[in-house]
DNA sequence: CGACCGATCGTCT
DNA sequence: GACGATCGGTCGA
């Protein structure tokens, strides 16, 4: 079990850095107890030049502020009111790219999750969809700018491995505003995997 | 099944 | 004052 070193993050390839998320665990340590799960759904995000972005046209607030960072931080915000999203910050200083962890697989503390999310049973949509994958591993706008190199929220490789025919790219969900670039196959997610979304949008 | 709808609030206009 | 990078429940076929 390694942590990825911060430099893993401020690489300048998001879609390759997506990809390569695929199977790394992300572990979280919040008052006490430990929560992880495998990643197996992204979505890339590819700053300035993508209309589906929050830092599209270099459009800079409060909330955006933290894509501009240099890569490796945690970028959680709220959709719809209920909802904490979790994105990982990547490229260097002043490049607004950014990860959306839309999937994972529950390993350690699923007791947690389910208390968490009020769920009563372990079943693939505990960590389906990026919602839910905050919830269950604890996750909040208030993580916001933590680095990734925080012992609280860590990102580890433990050596699995998906082989390259076993990531599937699709458009991204729910980005319909985004006029052609909704097009773009940002969204990467292993096959066959249960507890890939399946995405309501047409 | 699929379509629809309500929840709920920070952020930006 | 409008609107989401969503989810889960309900309703009807």
């Amino acid at each position: 079990m390694k942590i990825l070193p911060l430099s893993f993050y401020q690489r300048g390839d998001v879609l390759q850095i997506a990809k390569e998320l695929l199977g790394k665990i992300i572990i979280t340590k919040f008052i006490g107890n430990e929560t992880s799960a495998r990643i197996v759904e992204v979505e890339a995000y590819n700053g300035v030049i993508d209309k589906a972005s929050h830092a599209y046209g270099g459009r800079r607030t409060n909330r955006t502020e933290i894509m501009y960072a240099a890569g490796g931080l945690a970028y959680v915000y709220l959709c719809y009111g209920i909802h904490h999203l979790f994105n990982v910050v990547t490229n260097a200083k002043e490049i607004p790219h950014a990860i959306l962890i839309r999937a994972a697989e529950p390993m350690k503390g699923v007791e947690w999750m389910l208390k968490r999310t009020g769920k009563k049973i372990h079943d693939h949509t505990l960590t389906k969809g990026p919602g839910n994958v905050s919830k269950a591993l604890g996750i909040q706008t208030i993580h916001t700018g933590f680095s990734l190199s925080d012992p609280a929220l860590q990102i580890a490789d433990d050596g699995f491995a998906v082989s390259s025919k076993n990531i599937i790219s699709s458009p991204r969900i729910g980005v319909n505003y985004a006029g052609e670039d909704a097009k773009l196959p940002y969204r990467f997610f292993i096959k066959d995997n249960p507890y890939v979304s399946g995405g309501k949008v047409k």
